[in-house]
DNA sequence: TCAATACTTCTCAGATTGAGTAAGACTCGA
DNA sequence: TCGAGTCTTACTCAATCTGAGAAGTATTGA
């Protein structure tokens, strides 16, 4: 289509039914594991595969309609006070290769969602057949969800180092155990807990004392930590890196 | 939509019609200036406003459809040996409020793309309505492209950091000199000369020595430089960052 | 009570950074 | 042709940041 046809108005129907659905990659920590949240498939095509929960998008945005999607599959309410309110959301990328679904050409925007423990979905409701499956299980998703789960793991292990939002698994408070714990099951590597300790307290905005103390010491022994919340910080700097980046840089 | 009519099947026809589109946030350097390419538009709505190109996707992948209005816009052809053959595309963003578009549900999927100097596009050629503008110039643009624009330069700033993109908008064979200009444009801040000069080269990967030097030396004087290319790093490691951050990170 | 665990702080050497300086190559205009 | 100004490149140095190790102490389960 060239630019005079453009301007002259939008003829959808002189161009192929396009279907836009979303999809949400939803990302919690259990059990020391990363999890995301997957639904069963009972029909063709991928009968009987996994695949990240998703629907049409109906007359709402895109956010929305994601956040919606989360809450039919987790059995939550949103705005109820449950944990669903806060669940960092954010737009991952959109895939609309013509032939990712057999049926029709569907576009899909795909959502990562970080979420701290929710709850496993009940079964009887809506959400019956969606679980948490440790990432390192979810292979051979239905349609291209392999590598949209992918894109959107390494996107939120980019993130945690430039951006607060590992705070985003942990309660709202939590000591810098808790906050190097995430670090260690997204990352899959260990870290240095003094360095760790030093590093995040100096990032200015990262985390901010409650002044409390936690009820207990860790499982196996160990003193009281101190308590903190999330600041107000959108960006750590400097960031937290990865140790072992290297690998990763070509 | 619950789980078990999703998973019945896709039934378009029960949903109100949407358009997919793709747009283009295409950036360049000329003149010392940041710039982006824009098409006038001569039709409602926006009529007389600006916008940045873009239109339908067809029975193609997005990426694709991005080239593909790319092409059209610049008036080059991809595979043709020009410019086009080096520009870097990538996915920026999707766009879809209900009422983003005040004629039907468009769904605009965005896109980022950074080309070294392109020729201005020729009048008489479908791109006649196209021009590079730069970015400060570029307001009260059609639709939500404003917005699409802020947020492609603030994505365009950060990978200067942590990508070798810079080297995406100058030529294939490129001084040091040249390279610290892109990032003095596209972040609007003056770097020192001899930091900037070690950073780069001691980033592994960033660049590589073609042996060659510079014709001549710079416009005002100044010896000739050494000539360097793009080296294979995806990641730069450590990252050149920004020097006035703080500013930025709540 | 003991052994193990782990929170927090400290130390220290090595690397990195920002700011300044300097030698020499080059351009332009007088 | 010469001099002023520009620019590449390299070097210096102090301040900061980092990784690795270790110390001190509080707390747990056995």
């Amino acid at each position: 289509m060239d630019e005079a046809s453009f301007l002259a108005g939008y003829n959808p129907r002189d161009y192929p039914a396009v279907a836009v659905t979303v999809d949400v990659v939803a990302l919690t920590i259990r059990d020391g594991k990363l999890c995301v949240l997957l639904v069963e498939r009972g029909q063709s095509p991928f009968a009987g595969h996994r695949a990240l929960p998703g629907g049409f998008v109906r007359d709402e945005a895109l956010d929305e309609a994601a956040l919606r999607e989360l809450a039919e599959e987790t059995g939550l309410t949103p705005g109820d006070g449950n944990q669903l309110d806060r669940v960092h959301l954010e737009q991952l990328k959109t895939y609309g290769d013509p032939d990712r679904d057999p049926r029709m050409r569907v576009v899909s925007v795909a959502y990562l969602a970080f979420a701290p423990h929710l709850p496993e979905p009940t079964a009887g409701s809506d959400a019956a057949g969606a679980y948490w499956v440790p990432v390192d299980e979810a292979k051979d998703l239905a349609f291209d969800h392999d590598q949209v789960l992918a894109e959107g793991l390494e996107r939120a292990r980019d993130k945690l180092e430039y951006t607060p939002l590992a705070t985003a698994f942990v309660g709202t408070e939590f000591t810098i155990s808790e906050l190097r714990q995430v670090y260690t099951t997204v990352w899959g590597e260990e870290l240095h807990a003094g360095n760790f300790h030093r590093k995040v307290l100096s990032v200015p905005g990262f985390v901010e004392s409650t002044g409390e103390t936690s009820a207990r010491g860790g499982e196996r022994g160990g003193p009281k930590a101190r308590l903190y919340r999330a600041g107000d910080a959108r960006l750590l700097h400097p960031a937290l890196l990865r140790p072992t980046r290297e690998d990763r840089v070509r």
